[in-house]
RNA sequence: GGAGGCGUGGUGUAGUGGUUAACAUAUGUGCCUGUCACGCACAAGACCGCGGGUUCGAUUCCCGUCGCCUCCGCCA
């Protein structure tokens, strides 16, 4: 008899012979009649055995987590015995027989159970984990936006191609898995950070529209939104503009949200990486939240304090940020904010609230009052409110407002419901590294330079700015692209300003530089952080929580034990010796 | 590299400078014929992550260490 699905039966099923293998959620045993709900992925179903039953002997030994195969009939459940917290709770399953096809251990992960185990024991039994519903239901949507982007982008003329996982290391970026290579003694392979080169070498070769679902690898520390390989929808398309990437990857995000039920207008808002920076402090904007920076260089004259005269002398900002129903927080919790904005070189919040008595806070003194009005009707304060006001260095005083803002957003829950999806335009081509001493690329040194800027290459690198794009979903950078450099030219020129010489450029990149030699078409695309993207459209805290085997913080697998010893046999034919001394074998 | 949080029966939690270490659930046994997080009774199950220190006495306080998590740095 086939075997059908449990979660499909339904009242018009009734009066069916049906037969369902799948495991024991739960069995409640009233002595005579007993139940048992049966679990596959399709959903769960209730059977009935009375004590008349040939089954009855084996019923009662059921326990959770078995796998059973049941032979029974479909019928309606009594009046009054329904369970409308089901899809199947209207019928149940009787006069069945039963098989035991597996029988389970007490499961240290219960996927019946509500509550959710420690993450290292969830890890572990990483198998009984993702048979919690949670999981089945966020791989079950990980899937389908996977489906989809296949199905969009191949009626798109996009065709899915494969790039090699053992590849070179090339200069800049993240720091690269090395793999060792045996047939060339003390060369090594790197697993890519992404496609990049490849997919541009595609658009040289004629491809025209390229994508591929990709895993890609960067050894860095873990976040809750990162792990070290993660998966990219990466797509290149030649003889475009950023317009028609924007635009296709609208489409794409369109159809990919949609599989989560999400409804997306399109054209999506957009702004620079100036006015973000400006007014929201942050290059991925959460737009969620309604607080926006406002500039204050109007009150820099009249505002009576020494670190905001000094700022202003040196060419600083003056900005302000209000808290909605902020004269609430005492001095010390203003005092606890003060650890998040330490690394931007701020030793405390300033701050002014508008209380019933008047204006108070650590800044309240340095407003004459003649400015007060004004300066309260510019942040924006009512009665009840407070506002940060911050001077500095444009760049730290942006940052640092930006991360008070989402602070904000946190304590007095400001976020608006819903989902709000933002373009950042016009980013800058490079930033200067204090590490490296020289400017590098914010995005990669592909990047085409914005036509208008790129006379000023050489006299201004730093104020460049870039055809380079970022799709930010509420404060988290879902996607990433540019326009690509396709002129040999221009690419060694953007080398050079990197601190490459023609040597080095020659030797790192020379085969991308060599192809652009040959009919070069202008091309760009972009690449979707895909985990994170599932992670949000899931409602997951974690992008573990929609990868089937993820690391822990600190790379390894608790499942496999990875990463692990190897013999020395494995470590000679490699060519490799272990430096550092390692801890005794347990 | 840095900061913080957590670690107590299989699982999830409570709690305390001197307790028989509590509760729920799972497990075992028994009872129970309409439950659906079934119910009831009984039982078993924890050297309170590990090591050291303070103390008459440490699961509790301190130090170290390990594991898990979060954040900063890092992530073109």
């Amino acid at each position: 008899m086939k075997r059908e699905s449990a979660g499909s039966l339904r009242p018009a099923d009734a009066g069916r012979r049906v037969r369902l293998v799948g495991w024991i959620h739960r069995v409640r045993d009233h002595g005579g009649v007993l139940f048992f709900d049966l679990r596959d992925r399709s959903g769960i179903c209730q059977a009935v055995v009375s004590p008349s039953d040939a089954a009855a002997g084996i019923a009662g030994k059921l326990r959770a987590e078995w796998i059973v195969a049941v032979e029974g009939t479909v019928r309606l459940r009594q009046e009054g015995a329904r369970n409308p917290k089901l899809p199947t709770g209207d019928v149940e399953l009787g006069d069945v027989a039963l098989e035991v096809v597996s029988e389970s251990d007490a499961p240290p992960v219960l996927p019946s159970s509500t509550d959710v185990p420690d993450e290292a024991v969830r890890l572990r039994y990483r198998f009984l984990d993702l048979r919690r519903e949670e999981m089945q239901r966020n791989l079950t949507l990980r899937h389908r936006v996977l489906q989809a982007t296949r199905r969009y982008l191949d009626a798109g003329g996009f065709l899915e191609l494969e790039t090699p996982m053992l590849t070179r290391s090339t200069p800049e970026g993240s720091r690269d898995f090395l793999v060792p290579s045996r047939l060339q003694p003390g060369a090594f392979y790197a697993l890519p950070q992404s496609p990049q080169l490849f997919k541009q070498l595609l658009m040289v070769s004629g491809f025209e529209r390229y994508f591929q679902v990709v895993r890609c690898f960067r050894d860095e520390d873990l976040r809750a939104d990162r792990q070290p390989e993660f998966t990219q929808i990466d797509i290149e398309m030649s003889f475009v503009d950023q317009e028609d990437v924007l635009s296709l990857a609208e489409g794409l995000t369109r159809a990919l949200v949609a599989e989560a039920g999400w409804e997306l207008a399109l054209p999506l808002q957009r702004l620079t990486y100036a006015e973000a920076m400006a007014r929201y402090g942050s290059d991925k904007p959460d737009l969620r939240v309604p607080l926006e920076i406002v500039d204050l260089s109007a009150f820099a004259a009249s505002l009576d304090a020494p670190f905001v005269q000094s700022a202003l002398a040196g060419g600083g900002v003056l900005r302000g940020l209000r808290a909605p129903g902020g004269a609430s927080l005492s001095r010390k919790q203003w005092d606890e904010l003060s650890g998040q904005i330490e690394r931007f070189g701020l030793r405390s919040v300033p701050y002014i609230a508008l209380a019933e008595d008047g204006l108070r806070g650590s800044l309240a003194k340095a407003v004459p009052p003649a400015s007060q009005e004004a300066l309260c009707q510019a942040l924006g304060l009512e009665q009840g409110d407070a506002a940060t006001i911050i001077a500095g260095p444009e760049e730290p005083t942006s940052l640092a407002l930006g991360v008070l803002r989402l602070a904000f957003a946190d304590r007095f829950s400001l976020r608006a419901p819903g989902h709000r999806f933002v373009w950042v335009t016009d980013f800058p081509l490079m930033e200067w590294s204090d590490e490296e001493g020289r400017a590098v690329s914010r995005h990669h040194p592909f990047t085409h330079p914005s036509p208008e800027d790129v006379d000023r290459l050489e006299a201004e690198p730093l104020a460049v700015r870039a055809q380079a794009y970022d799709l930010v979903l509420d404060g988290n950078e879902i996607a990433g692209g540019s326009i690509r450099i396709h002129e040999r030219p221009l690419q060694e020129r953007i080398f050079r300003l990197l601190g490459l010489s023609a040597q080095e450029a020659q030797e790192k990149f020379g085969f991308l530089l060599d192809a652009f030699r040959f009919g070069a078409p202008p091309h760009g695309g972009i690449a979707f952080g895909f985990d994170r993207l599932v992670m949000l459209l899931c409602g997951a805290p974690s992008i573990r929580d929609v990868i089937a085997f993820p690391k822990t913080a600190k790379g390894t697998d608790l499942l496999t034990g990875a990463p692990a010893d190897v013999s020395q046999v494995q470590l000679d034919e490699l060519h490799l010796g272990v430096k550092a001394a390692k801890e005794p074998e347990r």
